[in-house]
DNA sequence: ATAATTGCAAAAGCTTTGCATGGCC
DNA sequence: GGCCATGCAAAGCTTTTGCAATTAT
């Protein structure tokens, strides 16, 4: 994705478009990594060696707010963060803590069906999230 | 759940027992609420106002260490303590931000049986945990 | 006796905030 | 031009760490 479809992106969701967005967004995207903030701006840093980690977190904040970006709670306590926006589980590999999007229709789809029979006592549900943790074989 | 029982249960898992062990293990079985530290401690300063949040931590650790507690990662990033040790989920109530832990063998049984024919490549599950978020009705 | 635990305070992360400067629309 | 975003530094929060004093086994 380039420079000019991520500034069509950052428009479209009512955001000014800047150089220091451009670039976080990028990176995140290309990192396909779930990163920290912290890694998000050492691959900035390379081109854009003056943003500073309180503009990334501005960023990110403001990327989230506009649903450009969703939160993924670690282990650590670390947030990193998740650009893939339609509905998905994640895989934690224990070893590496590598986090791996898991999309998968028919699980959803069983869920959902599961859940329509068996109700939850007092609770209305608005989301099932997987929590998939393993060890990556390679 | 008396300070017996509690004192029992720490020497069976090889942990010395002083009377903030007790008490910290108890205010967490009492409270039944996944708490904070900061919660224990509140919870605990009644009967023992000397005890300090670097012991609750201290402690907690420990009770990991044991397999006496689990941590559960939430929203803010705070970590919140859990004793039930049987396999089971969890509720996460958006409004009060309440956890309640959710069993649901024949779930299990569901989940076990797709993954065994839905293979991930390359990816060996260890544990599978639902995150169903939503809010409590009453 | 001795090895582990506690309390206190300091420090260590990660993240947020404030405010003057600069840049986008 | 006006308002929003950025940079820098400081502060905030939760959690961890160090060490001397105390306590459990």
């Amino acid at each position: 994705m380039d420079t000019k479809e991520i500034a069509i992106k950052l428009s479209k969701k009512g955001l000014r478009v800047t150089p220091q967005r451009i670039a976080i967004l990028s990176a995140i995207i290309k990192l396909d990594n779930h990163p920290t903030a912290e890694n998000i701006l050492e691959y900035i840093n390379k081109e854009h060696p003056n943003i500073s980690l309180g503009t990334v977190y501005k960023v990110l904040d403001s990327f989230i707010e506009a649903n450009l970006l969703n939160k993924v709670k670690t282990e650590s306590g670390k947030m990193r963060y998740d650009p893939l926006l339609t509905n998905h589980h994640h895989l934690y590999c224990g070893k590496t803590h590598r986090i791996v999007d898991y999309e998968d229709e028919k699980l959803d789809g069983l869920l959902l069906e599961y859940f329509n029979k068996k109700r939850i006592r007092n609770f209305k549900i608005q989301d099932i999230k997987l929590q998939i943790t393993g060890t990556f074989k390679n």
